[in-house]
RNA sequence: GCAGCUGUAGCUCAGUUGGUUAGAGCGCCUGGUUGUGGACCAGGAGGUCGUCUGUUCAAGUCAGACCAGCUGUACCA
């Protein structure tokens, strides 16, 4: 009995998740290493660290107590002990630092890239799982070190091709908004909210957030989203902190001081940059492109941040010990190889495949050889092992992109000679050709040549 | 989580006031052509109409519940 098709296992990939062909794998590892090379530069060493965490190792760090494991992958192991798969880098960092603080050198500079896990709703352009790359200095209060971090970012950004008036630094600090909370009296309470409500700025506008902070707003749905309920002179003040953007404290203006020396990359105080999380202490900072993205359906997004991060004096301390100063960035490299992508600022670095045509299968070690002499030439090249025709054969080059393919059958045997084919040439000629008689007549795109003239008419194509 | 919208072939969709065997384009496969990609021509495979329950002589079409997807919004370490 043939199953029937229901209880068949469907072939479908987990929401949120995806796979990436080799020409997305190539550009990510580029930009990978170009940001590698520019944390190198600056003194920081590369600690990797597993995918896995004791759950109560990253949900110490979690602010909200309400759900400790919501939004992570968890599962218990035979012993009971309950594991996640990190959400972040700066969670197993802080697990790092503290269990061996002993033993690391101090300040503690490390840059870490890898994959991170979060079990939440996946929207476009955000997955369940992706790739980030992490840079922290651990141990130094100084405050040019959050500034040599942003110029390292920026360095970062225009070594990816970015001119410096397609992207943006912004910069604020959290001491500026604690200071402005406790003149107008806020409740500690209601700090998370009215910070999360500011951090709306750039996508509801300035009277969405007044919204906010006040009865509430309505979404484009019409669902309705309550508000902080402030009183109206506190609403007033902060709105009026937005736009004024005059107030620094001392943290700010030794960060400022240290990009004096960099007039030339685009940074911007804009108080509105407060991040989400609840850890940080100090100053934060995130990367904005501004030039325009286009999501999958042509239509213009709003892309966000791509790379953010702060200062975290309290968090090690969650493990036990003393506080010990902290400050680190992140970047989401999905989300840039994404951007990368659309702008074409890096090419796929793939080797032209040549493909050898199998007319005749005795002629095997003929094919063989000269596959291995092209390979010693640095190009990729394949034999085709099947029994196809040529006309099927080339249509499975065709698609699998090849540029070149070599052709020896009968006919270059008893002339001694080889024929190569030239697919992208033959594509273009095939324009002018509607007639399939003719379009077999010109064999368009190839040549044929003197076996010793191989490699030479190869590099003549290929360079 | 909340709200709005949408579920018919691999993809994009059509399907009349409920009425035989549910269609098209694209894609895929085969042949025309066992030594020439594309175009063209001919043929073919592919559907429990999201799921279940109900109304009816009769449901892709009507009703209800559920499920899934999309969009917005919330949360986001």
């Amino acid at each position: 009995m043939t199953k029937s098709k229901i209880d068949k296992p469907k072939a479908q990939l987990p929401k949120g998740f995806k796979d990436s062909l080799q020409e997305s794998v190539d550009i990510r590892n580029q930009i990978i290493a170009i940001i590698k090379n520019e944390c190198e530069k600056f003194g920081f060493k590369n600690l990797e660290t597993p995918a896995l965490e004791y759950t109560e190792a990253l949900g110490k760090f979690l602010p909200d107590i309400e759900r400790p494991s919501g939004g992570v992958f968890s599962f218990q192991d035979e012993d009971g002990q309950w594991l996640s798969m990190r959400y972040d880098l700066t969670a197993p960092l802080a697990r790092y630092v503290a269990e061996n603080y002993q033993f690391i050198p101090k300040p503690f500079k490390r840059y870490q890239v890898g994959s991170v896990w979060r079990n939440e709703k996946p929207g476009p352009g955000r997955y369940r799982e992706f790739i980030q790359f992490d840079a922290d200095a651990i141990g130094i209060s100084n405050n040019y070190i959050d500034a040599e971090l942003c110029v390292m970012v920026a360095k970062i950004f225009v070594n990816l091709g970015f001119a410096v008036n397609e992207f943006k630094i912004k910069y604020s600090s959290r001491v500026i908004w604690e200071e402005l909370f406790k003149k107008i009296n806020l409740i500690d309470s209601l700090v998370p909210a009215v910070l999360r409500a500011v951090d709306k700025l750039d996508r509801l506008g300035i009277d969405g957030v007044k919204d906010l902070l006040l009865e509430g707003r309505k979404d484009q749905s019409g669902d309705f989203m309550k508000g902080v309920n402030l009183k109206n002179e506190q609403a007033n003040e902060i709105l009026n902190f937005i736009s004024n953007k005059s107030t620094k404290d001392v943290q700010l203006n030794i960060f400022e001081e240290y990009l004096e020396n960099y007039k030339d990359l685009p940074f911007e105080f804009d108080p509105t940059v407060v991040r989400g999380l609840e850890y940080y202490t100090g100053l934060v900072f995130e990367v904005e492109l501004t030039a325009k993205i286009l999501n999958e359906k042509g239509k213009e997004v709003v892309f966000g941040s791509v790379a953010g991060g702060g200062r975290y004096d309290k968090l090690i301390a969650r493990f036990g010990k003393e506080d010990v100063p902290a400050t680190g960035i992140s970047i989401g490299v999905d989300r840039l190889t994404y951007a990368i992508e659309q702008f074409d600022k890096i090419n796929s670095s793939q080797k032209p495949l040549i493909v050898i045509a199998n007319l005749l299968a005795e002629k095997t070690s003929t094919y063989i050889s000269i596959a291995e002499q092209i390979r010693s030439e640095g190009y990729a090249c394949e034999i085709y092992y099947g029994s196809s025709n040529l006309s099927k054969q080339l249509k499975y080059c065709d698609k699998r992109k090849a540029s070149i393919v070599v052709i020896i059958g009968e006919d270059e045997l008893k002339n001694n000679t080889i024929s190569i084919k030239n697919l992208n040439m033959g594509k273009e000629l095939s324009k002018n050709i509607d007639s399939r008689e003719e379009w077999k007549e010109v064999k368009a795109g190839q040549l044929t040549i003197q076996p010793n003239d191989l490699i030479s008419e190869l590099n003549k194509i290929l360079k």
